[in-house]
RNA sequence: GCGCGGGUGGCGAAACGGUAGACGCACUUGCCUUAGGAGCAAGCGGAGAAAUCCAUAGAGGUUCAAAUCCUCUCCCGCGCACCA
């Protein structure tokens, strides 16, 4: 609020209007006019588009800012909108980039009010006054290179002394660490930065409060260096191009003093309040509304809202239940008459011929339909026409999950118990381009009904997934245009539906939005991997399951089904695989243990599975008449029991120089002594005693040189 | 410009801070076969004869230990953009 110099109106504010009205005597109303005209000819659009600022300043009246109570100008400019907020604005060019803009184009003063805090704070900090000087010659910069435990590149800094003047200190460091002389004093910044820090030297706890300027060197005059001396010898002068000045010094503050300087110049972060009254050394944005109250203002939340035009001339969308009376009248549909449907007699494609000159063509798909005209002409008789436009698909996708509950309540587009059962829905899932604008839009409708208490909870989703995306074989986007659209339904007739699902489910992690190229070998290969499971249904036998055997149907179980809560089914089937290289390698199987393989293939390949299933008698509880369905079995019990010897990886200074097996209880003398035997861990250490032993019961010793 | 994701072999990928590359594709070699877009066996990040060394976009940092955590930079995808 301190830092306001001017106001602008967007260009169709009413004030603007009753200033420009004949009685008005404002002195340029003509200029305002024809601002005015020009604007009203650009969209919004248009003007949203960043380029440069226009304007025009309002003549003769003025603003009083309230919290400094001094006058200010007003004008009038596109870059505000009539349509936001109020239309009105105040200026604050030191903070906002595009009042900075304007500013600077209308020559406004800039007045800082929020001075920049950087560092990490710290407790009962010693204050310092320092600068930092920015030096220009042509377009290059004065640095001096430290080493870089000592700073690296850095601008001209230093510490003032009592009482003194930031150009005399700044001149005065210039002259003793670089010996240039001849300068002249651009600008000094109005705002002070601050920066909390360690001393590197004296570990105190410090707060820089440091003046930014801006020097240009007249000329190389040079006198010695004056320097202390810790510095001697430590650092060079160096002379460095401004994108090389700001790629290399890291400083916060020296950074800030170049982005003031060359940047944009004003400052939209956050800091404390400067040449702004009473609020002084406040936090700007907790001192905010203090600052409003003080000024008789009231906090408002501005919602960025926009209108929403739902009509489309497509056929995918639900159809308005709205028709027009020969005068052209609209009229809504009567109840008894909806559901109105969409028609089907429709033509999709684009009219061949153009529309006869100065006619308005209606080219909607529905248009063409001729049972919909003659719906409307029976219901409401001659003249009477429908509308043709359909609804934004998002219009119905922001809340089919609701209708989805109750989906044949004619009455009640939900069911209120049913929607306190199941919502929120726990997971959303849908493609990256697509979501967030659904997910706005199926929000903004769910916290309208939540308003209008026509639905239990106003989020409508707890967790949203971004899918991936499947490319064509070549990485590329499918499309038309680039002949590499992937056909799923070729890929069925020739491998299955199973083989196309496990592909679907192997290609890549479920819920990381990357592109996946669709592999041309990839649905053959789970083909030939389902293939290999029907194999091993002709080798069954009838004996019990072997130690080893149980343990890779645990792990197999265990990880199929983790893997497939966290939506990670790429996983699960390679779990799958891994249990299938372990059955091959028998010569005959226990039927026990491929029943549980049936189970636990079912969720990827449904098909296959409930054959195989059906083949071997299911799990042999019940006459094959009564077999059930592989799909309603519970899930594999897994008993994966504890190996009684483990492996620990042996590591020499974070490397792995072998592995010992060792019984679990062994403790860590005993790991350390197995460690020690290992050809490569004595040659790693080379003779010499591990300082530090690390070790992970039966996973990891890691000896420390 | 702002916001949100992501970057690991030739490819898709895997990896509670603890052996980088499981599983699969492609490729190589061999076996079997009248034949193979079938099957079986072995190999397969890079360098090296080997020991070993180097590798998770790049540069720093934290840690006994980093693909994983922190800072900065680059690249790719998506969304939004004069919204005060």
């Amino acid at each position: 609020m301190f830092g306001a110099t001017y106001v602008v109106l967007a260009p169709e504010h009413p004030l603007v209007r009753e200033i420009t009205s004949p009685k008005s005597e404002i002195p340029n109303k003509d200029q305002i006019e024809k601002y005015i005209n020009e604007t009203k000819k650009k969209t919004e659009r248009e003007r949203s588009e960043n380029k440069e600022k226009t304007g025009v300043r309002l003549e003769g009246i003025s603003a009083i800012n309230p919290a400094t109570k001094e006058e200010i100008p007003i004008f009038i400019a596109d870059y505000v909108l009539g349509s936001y907020g109020t239309g009105a604005i105040m200026a604050v060019p030191a903070h906002d980039e595009r009042d900075h803009e304007f500013a600077k184009k209308f020559n406004l003063p800039i007045q800082y009010v929020i001075d920049p805090v950087t560092g990490d704070k710290q407790e009962n900090p010693k204050h310092k006054n320092k600068i930092v000087a920015v030096v220009e010659r042509g377009g290059e910069l004065l640095t001096i290179r430290w080493p870089d435990e000592l700073g690296g590149r850095l601008l001209i800094g230093g510490t003032a002394n009592e009482e003194e003047d930031a150009s005399i200190t700044a001149e005065r460091e210039i002259r003793e660490e670089t010996g240039y002389s001849d300068l002249e004093l651009v600008e000094e910044a109005q705002e002070t930065g601050h920066h909390s820090y360690f001393a590197f030297s004296k570990k105190t706890p410090t707060i820089a409060h440091c003046r930014m300027l801006h020097f240009r060197l007249k000329s190389d005059t040079r006198v010695p260096q004056k320097l202390e001396e810790d510095e001697q010898g430590k650092f060079s002068v160096e002379w460095v191009s401004k994108e090389q000045a700001v790629r290399e010094i890291h400083d916060d503050l020296h950074q800030r003093a170049m982005e003031r300087f060359f940047g944009i110049g004003c400052y939209t972060g956050d800091g404390v309040l400067a040449r702004s009254g009473d609020f002084n050394g406040r936090a700007n944005r907790e001192a905010q509304r203090d600052i409003v109250n003080a000024i008789g203002g009231e906090m408002a939340t501005q919602y960025r809202l926009r209108d929403w035009l739902v009509s489309r001339q497509r056929y995918w969308g639900c159809p308005i239940p709205i028709v027009y009376d020969p005068e052209g009248k609209p009229h809504a549909v009567p109840a008894e008459h909806l559901p109105w449907l969409l028609p089907t007699d429709v033509d999709f494609l684009p009219k061949a011929d153009p529309p006869p000159a100065g006619k308005p063509i209606n080219q909607a798909p529905l248009a063409s339909s001729k049972e919909l005209k003659e719906r409307v002409t029976k219901i409401f008789g001659d003249g009477w026409t429908p509308e043709y436009d359909t609804l934004d698909t998002f219009v119905d996708s922001s809340w089919y999950f609701l209708r989805y509950l109750a989906p044949k309540d004619t009455h009640d587009f939900s069911d209120a118990a049913l929607m306190k059962k199941w919502l929120p829905i726990n997971r959303y899932s849908g493609g990256s381009e697509h979501t967030t604008m659904h997910v706005l839009y199926a929000r903004f409708f769910m916290k309208a009904l939540y308003d209008l208490a026509l639905v239990p909870v106003d989020e409508p989703f707890t967790e949203r997934y971004n899918r991936g995306l499947i490319m064509g074989p070549d990485g590329q986007k499918m499309s038309k245009s680039k002949g590499n659209v992937v056909n799923p339904d070729e890929f069925v007739e020739k491998y299955g539906a199973d083989a196309v699902r496990l592909y679907l489910a192997f290609i890549g992690p479920y819920n990381e939005p990357r592109s996946y190229p669709w592999s041309l070998d990839g649905v053959a290969s789970m083909r030939k991997f389902l293939d290999r499971v029907d194999r091993l249904f002709g080798k069954v036998n009838s004996g019990e399951i072997s130690d080893s055997l149980n343990q890779s149907l645990a792990r197999a179980s265990v990880k199929v089904a983790e893997d497939g809560d966290r939506f990670k089914f790429n996983t699960s089937v390679a779990a799958l695989m891994v249990l299938v290289n372990d059955l091959e390698a028998l010569e005959t199987i226990p039927k026990s243990a491929l029943t549980q393989l049936a189970i636990m293939l079912a969720p990827f390949a449904p098909h296959l599975a409930e054959h195989l299933w059906t083949k071997l008698g299911g799990d042999g509880s019940s006459t094959a008449l009564e077999v059930k369905s592989v799909h309603q079995q519970s899930w594999p019990a897994a008993s994966i029991t504890v190996a009684s010897e483990a492996e620990v990886v042996v590591q020499v200074a974070g490397r792995k120089r072998g592995s010992l097996r060792l019984p679990r209880e062994a403790g860590e003398a005993e790991v350390l002594a197995g460690a020690l035997k290992i050809p490569a861990v004595t040659a790693a250490l080379a003779g010499s005693e591990p300082k530090r032993v690390i070790y992970v019961p039966n996973k990891i010793i890691n000896l420390v040189v």
